[in-house]
DNA sequence: AATGCCATGTGAAATGGTGCACAAGCGCCT
DNA sequence: AGGCGCTTGTGCACCATTTCACATGGCATT
């Protein structure tokens, strides 16, 4: 009964709304910083990119208490939106594969900052285990079950050759964790209780690439048109 | 009217349909590899892990001339997923900001696989000015429009730290480049002409936290219910 | 040449998300 | 105390995307 007391909205928020949330954050840390008490959801939405009508119904997924005519406290969303995003516990991550990829996204400062402490690293590769990487010793990928273990991580990042990526996922799985984020350049499966996502770099730049093609054949067919 | 003879489905592909080309370009690829000269849509729909009818009609939107019964030709599918991503002709791409993860990326391999070769490094620090990475020497900044000039690049990739992304986007605009890919987390803004991705790793960390709460919390209620 | 099998291509319904427009409500100022 | 201006919260319509179901049509086999 003491836990019902707690949010009402869990029942579900959609995803592209959860997927804001992170950008929403951003944006309401630093304002805090900056002394910053009230936010209006047009100044919300302007620093976040996105309607402001858009971030009025994102908020009211949460317990945002935005107050009419003033707007929201920026602290008590901050508060909030942490909460959603994980509970407002830090996550401790592993890093599969520690290539040119793994090597930088063990030293990147995002992921402490987001909650996320790169808590330990694991290669196949023995020339690589046993070496110190962002001031963590590399494993032996057989070790990454004990490691898991070790360390409570529940979450997993893949960043090995796409020929390895879908065996270093099932190691992952096997270990127990249960959101994994890949990065290696290949569609991988996992069980349905476990959570993927997908990174991938050179798609990106794929996607931009059609959209500069296809303005490029639009000015030209424009210009033979006339 | 000649040139009318060619595409006709320039006219538009939706941006759902885009994103997954470059997936199924990949199956796609090992398959010719593999000697494969059919395929089905309900074999490229596992391959690229989405549903087969979504893969025939993305298929409608190009020139894919399935022929019922037996499925579309692997290698016209390869050429004409690769003519509207890009024309078939390499984009060479300049990365601002030789930090932890500018480096990886100016080493990733699957941007020179994917079409995408690395032309140039930028950095705003003179300490990095000069230093040879991946092949390329990296230059100053302020070099950003002569190399750019030099090399006809007209995709760039930020990798500076949140604080000087902008800058870095605004200085890319100003070269003439019309394609960013953005990893600096934080949101920034361009002119309308040039189009603008975002990848943000942190976030994408976020998100997974999103379902890992949104899970423990469901499953611990789920029992206090019982 | 005819028939059966099999996979494409597509109309149409279902789904999910976005943005407008406006009613409701809170605080400040008089 | 009352009224005004500002901002939230949300019903509704629009749009994009996904998915189903089925008609269409080619190929191989007899």
């Amino acid at each position: 009964m003491a836990d019902a007391a707690g949010p009402r909205n869990d029942e579900a928020i959609p995803d592209a709304t959860v997927a804001r949330l992170p950008i929403y954050l951003r944006g309401l840390v630093e304002l805090s910083d900056d002394g910053v008490g009230t936010v209006s959801s047009v100044v919300l939405a302007s620093l976040a990119g996105v309607n402001a009508a858009n971030v009025r119904k994102d908020m009211s997924y949460l317990h945002a208490d935005g107050t009419r005519g003033v707007g929201y406290d920026v602290d008590h969303l901050i508060g909030e939106i942490s909460l959603v995003l994980g509970g407002g516990v830090p996550s401790p991550v592993v890093i599969v594969g520690v290539g040119n990829l793994g090597r930088a996204l063990s030293r990147y400062d995002g992921f402490v900052a987001g909650g996320f402490p790169v808590a330990g690293l694991v290669d196949a590769d023995p020339a690589v285990v046993g070496r110190r990487v962002a001031g963590n010793v590399v494993r032996s990928v057989e070790d990454l079950g004990a490691l898991v273990a070790e360390t409570g991580c529940t979450v997993g990042i893949v960043a090995t050759p796409a020929s390895a990526a879908q065996a270093a996922v099932d190691s992952l799985v096997a270990s127990g964790v249960t959101s994994i984020l890949n990065f290696a350049p290949t569609v991988v499966t996992v069980p349905e209780r476990v959570d993927l996502r997908q990174v991938d770099l050179a798609t990106e730049l794929q996607i931009l690439g059609y959209h500069q093609h296809h303005r490029a054949v639009e000015a030209r067919s424009g210009r033979a048109t006339g």
